[in-house]
DNA sequence: CCTGTGGCTTGACACACGTCAAGCCGGGCG
DNA sequence: CGCCCGGCTTGACGTGTGTCAAGCCACAGG
C-alpha cells in the first residue's frame, strides 16, 4: 500500500470546509479578510460607513448565480468564503471562463461600463458573498477619497491581471499555463494565511482547460506529467505542490536553456 | 547623433520649436472627439473644469514613448490624433502587445493599482496626446459625480474588452482573430465618422501577430487568403474591406457549417 | 444489487500553426 | 546609380495540442 510513495495520501491535508459562520454579526470590522478586501485602505470610521451599505445574504449553493450576463448591473460582489467562477457566453454559444474568485476578491466590475453584466458568475461550491450596491458605493466614494482611490486600484488591478492573462494565452505552452495557474492559486491561499502547498481545486478540469485555452485532455495530461516529474502531487482535486521551484521553472518555460 | 529621433527618450520636453499654433486653441469643448472621449458625460461647465487639468504638448513622433513599464504612474492619456501601441515585456524578455489605441481612446489605467505603469506605450505614427494627471482627475471626480462614474465606466470597458480578447486568443483560429481585429478597427473608424471600409493600418504585421498570438507569417498568409477570397483588398498597410458580411462570417467562424 | 451519469485519464491520430529558409519589394543613403 | 536593411510574402516541413474514442472510477437512484 504505502509503497507507492507518489500516491501516498499523507501528502494531503483535508482542506477546511466552508465555515458556516453566516451569523448576523458578520461585518467588515470583524471579517478576517478586511486586510485584503475592499476595506483595505480605510480607517475604522470609514469601514463602518462602507459596512452599512453592504448586503449579506445566506450562503449560495454550488451552481447558484451571483449575476447573469446581460442582467442589469446593480452591484459588485466580494467573496467572503467559498469560490466563484466568472464566465461569458459568445454569440456562437461557447462558454469562456474569465476568472476564478477566492475570498477577499471582488468581482462584477465588468458590468459598470454598459450598466449590464458582461459576464455571469456562479458559485463553485457553497459560498458566502457580500453584495455592494454600486450606486451607493459611488456616492460613498464621493466623500471617501480613500475608497474611491482603492476602487480605482481594484479595477486597475483587474485590467493588469487580464493583460497578464493575455500574455499567458498567446505565448505560453500548456505546461506553462497550468503551472502559472497553480502558482497563482497557491499565492492567493498564502495571502489568506492558508497552506500554499496543499489545497483543493474547487473547479473542474473542464473549467481549468476552458480558462487556460486548453482541452480537458491536455490539462489532464499536464497534471499527470507534473506528477510523474515529482513536481506535483495530484489526487483528483487535491493538489500538493511538492517542488515549488520546479513548478516556477515550468511556469517560466526556462528549461535549462 | 541628433539623427536618432526614434530613440528620443523624453516625451514631453520642449524643443526650441514653438508649440504648434493649434495647441493654444485645442480644448475639450472644441475637440471633435469630445463626444466619444472623456468629456462624453459632462456638461459644458464640467468640461471646462476637466479641460483645465489636461496637459497638451507638441505631437509625439513615431516611436516616442508616452510612458514606460515600471515608471512611476502619474497620468492617464487620451489619444487626440494618430495611434498608440501598448505593450509589456515579460521576465524572460518577450514583448506582448496589449492593445492599440486610436483617437478618443484612453490608456494608461493599468498603472493605477501599483502606482507604476504595468506596461509601456509608444506612438505608432506622429500623434497628439492629452495627458491627464491622475491625482487631479481623482480630486475632480470627488466633486463631479458624472466624471467619476464615466471614469469607472472607462475602466470597466477596458476590463470587458480584455476579457473579450481572452476569448479571442483561447478559442479562435488565426482567420477569426485577424477578421475580428479588422472589424474592431473598422468600427472604431466608423465611430469617428471615418470610412469603415478603407483605412490604413498604423501597426506592422509583427505587432498584429504579437497582439493576436500569431506569427508574422501566419498573419501574412491570412491577409493573402482573405484577399484571394475577395473579402479584403490588401495593399501593404492599406486595407479595403470589400465584403463586410463575409468578413463578419470569418470572424464568427461559421463557415457554412 | 445493477445501472446510469459525469468527471477524469490515457492512447492513437490529425491538423493548424510555428519554424526555418528563401526571395521580393521599397526606401534611405553612400 | 547600387547597396543595404527592414518589413512582408511564400513555400516546405515539424510539432504541440486538438480530436476522437475507449475505459476507469465514484457516486446516486431505482
Amino acid at each position: 500500500m504505502n509503497r507507492e510513495v507518489a500516491h501516498s495520501p499523507s501528502v494531503f491535508h483535508k482542506t477546511s470546509m466552508t465555515r458556516c459562520s453566516h451569523d448576523f454579526h458578520v461585518n467588515c470590522n470583524n471579517c478576517r479578510l478586511s486586510s485584503i478586501c475592499l476595506p483595505l485602505a480605510l480607517d475604522i470610521n470609514e469601514i463602518d460607513q462602507l459596512d452599512r451599505i453592504i448586503q449579506r445574504s445566506r450562503p449560495l449553493q454550488k451552481g447558484d448565480h451571483l449575476y447573469r450576463q446581460n442582467e442589469e448591473f446593480r452591484s459588485v460582489y466580494a467573496v467572503r468564503s467559498g469560490s466563484v467562477k466568472g464566465y461569458s457566453i459568445t454569440d456562437n454559444g461557447q462558454e469562456q471562463v474569465t476568472g476564478f474568485y477566492f475570498p477577499g476578491e471582488v468581482l462584477g466590475m465588468d458590468g459598470i461600463a454598459k450598466n449590464h453584466h458582461a459576464s455571469s458568475a456562479r458559485a463553485l461550491e457553497t459560498s458566502s458573498i457580500c453584495e455592494i450596491p454600486f450606486d451607493q458605493l459611488g456616492e460613498l466614494s464621493q466623500s471617501l477619497p480613500n475608497l474611491q482611490r482603492h476602487f480605482f486600484q481594484l479595477m486597475s488591478q483587474e485590467i493588469a491581471a487580464d493583460q497578464q492573462m493575455l500574455m499567458q494565452l498567446s505565448k505560453n505552452t500548456a505546461d506553462q499555463r497550468v503551472a502559472t495557474l497553480l502558482l497563482s492559486i497557491s499565492a492567493r491561499h498564502r495571502r489568506r494565511k492558508l497552506s500554499a502547498a496543499n489545497f483543493r481545486l474547487p473547479m473542474s478540469r473542464t473549467d481549468i482547460g476552458n480558462y487556460l485555452g486548453l482541452t480537458v485532455e491536455t490539462v489532464s495530461r499536464v497534471f499527470s506529467r507534473f506528477q510523474k516529474l515529482g513536481v506535483l502531487g495530484v489526487d483528483n482535486k487535491e493538489i500538493a505542490i511538492v517542488d515549488p521551484e520546479g513548478l516556477q521553472t515550468m511556469a517560466n518555460g526556462t528549461d535549462i536553456n
